[in-house]
DNA sequence: ACCCAGGTGGCCC
DNA sequence: GGGCCACATGGG
């Protein structure tokens, strides 16, 4: 049994829950210090510390770089891995005033190549980071990958190895180039893991019809 | 008392 | 290039 397009996998979930509205941030400032707290975390845990912040300054690169380590890794401890998040934080407002002294706005509108490779150059900025702030901070096309991501494929039964650039390539590949529907397509598959297949071998009224039994015997590829 | 969450970098082989 | 580990909080 072949895995279905990925086209009718993005219709289905669509139809079922609609539009996102993502990424949940009021400016791209804002949705580049979400996409650095929310590594390997949960995103109420992110609101938290986001909400802390504002309090405490406005939320702007100068601002921010102008904060002491000790004090920002303080405003965003809910957030959990608090020094090293505060210190890359740090290192992306280093890299701002340093080539584009705090422009942000200049940085996001250059080449979605270069601007990858930029971001990619920042300690602490990984794939996932980079792609979710030219998606959703600079309105870039590409696909950002996650841990749901693979999750999904895998149990979909996508013959493919659990690795960042390769199942990229394979979203790329299938789908148009449209960084509205990347947007949106990416927000779903958050929005289907919170609703199913967490623990369950079958997700009773998942809208695509997971079954994470296809996946468990097939351990050599994506794992769950 | 576990287990997990919208990763990344360092170190080892 | 892959396999492990540290990083840490808050919610189920």
């Amino acid at each position: 049994m072949s895995p279905p397009s990925l086209k009718i996998i993005y219709n289905k979930l669509f139809k079922a829950f609609g539009p996102q509205y993502w990424w949940p941030a009021k400016n791209a400032f804002e949705v580049i210090i979400g996409a650095v707290l929310t590594q390997n975390t949960n995103w109420s845990n992110v609101e938290k510390a986001l909400s802390n912040l504002k309090g405490e300054i406005k939320l702007t690169p100068k601002a921010l770089y102008a904060l002491d380590k000790t004090h920002l890794a303080n405003l965003i401890r809910s957030s959990g891995y608090y020094n090293q998040k505060a210190e890359r934080l740090h290192s992306f407002c280093c890299a701002l005033k340093k080539d584009y002294k705090f422009n942000l706005n200049s940085m996001l509108s250059s080449d979605i190549h270069f601007l990858r490779k930029k971001l990619l150059s920042i300690k602490g900025i990984g794939p996932e980071t980079a792609d979710s702030i030219i998606l959703y901070a600079a309105n870039k096309p590409i696909f950002v990958v996650d841990a749901y991501t693979f999750r999904m494929c895998g149990r979909l039964g996508f013959d493919i190895p659990r690795d960042y650039e390769k199942v990229q390539v394979l979203f790329h590949k299938k789908l148009p180039n449209d960084s509205k529907l990347f947007n949106e397509f990416h927000a779903l598959i958050v929005r289907l893991a919170k609703n199913y297949c967490k623990k369950k071998p079958v997700c009773y009224g998942c809208p695509i019809r997971i079954n994470c039994k296809y996946y468990i015997e097939r351990p050599e590829k994506i794992k769950i």
